[in-house]
DNA sequence: GCCAACGTTGGC
DNA sequence: GCCAACGTTGGC
């Protein structure tokens, strides 16, 4: 199983309101990199560390899982969404994304904090001018993002 | 194919 | 509101 961590403004979607949906599509991503993982890398499963950006303190808010893998990002040929490319389209999609359910609220995990976890060297959240918004996370960085929230990884089994 | 200009992200 | 980082665009 692979883990990840993927950004979301706490104004645009946060984690409490995917606990309202039930499940959403991670519809917008339009960067090649974060387009490839969701596209190929992400499996039924996984395990998703939901990050609140652009919010003072910026925190890790819960856990997720991927329970629909890769599949076109519709609102990429929608010529009423913010989102469209006019390069996209159905016959010839090119953005995907990845439907997530949520598995976990957690305490609060600062940004902060996680700089000051030597435990978490290396995580690439951390690293000096990480923008992408989905990013792999090993297992030893998720489960201490988990411990420091109280969590165990057999509570959100 | 290089690279300067530009736009966006996102912490501070 | 600032600005560093960095991906993208487009002229050449």
């Amino acid at each position: 199983m692979n883990r990840w961590l993927m950004k979301s403004e706490l104004d645009v979607y946060p984690y409490s309101q995917l606990v309202e949906d039930g499940q959403t599509h991670w519809d917008g991503v339009r960067n090649y990199q974060a387009r490839n993982m969701m596209r190929d890398d992400m499996k039924l499963g996984d395990l998703v560390l939901f990050y609140h950006s652009n919010t003072k303190p910026p925190h890790v808010a819960g856990v997720a899982k991927i329970v629909r893998e890769g599949y076109p990002d519709f609102t990429s040929w929608d010529v009423n969404s913010k989102y469209r490319d006019e390069k996209s389209s159905p016959e010839n999609p090119r953005w995907f994304m990845v439907d997530i359910a949520p598995v976990k609220e957690l305490a609060m995990v600062s940004l902060d904090a996680m700089k000051a976890n030597p435990a978490l060297e290396g995580m690439p959240l951390l690293r000096r001018g990480q923008r992408l918004s989905v990013q792999p996370v090993n297992v030893e960085h998720f489960n201490e993002v988990l411990s420091m929230a109280g969590v165990s990884p057999e509570d959100l089994e």
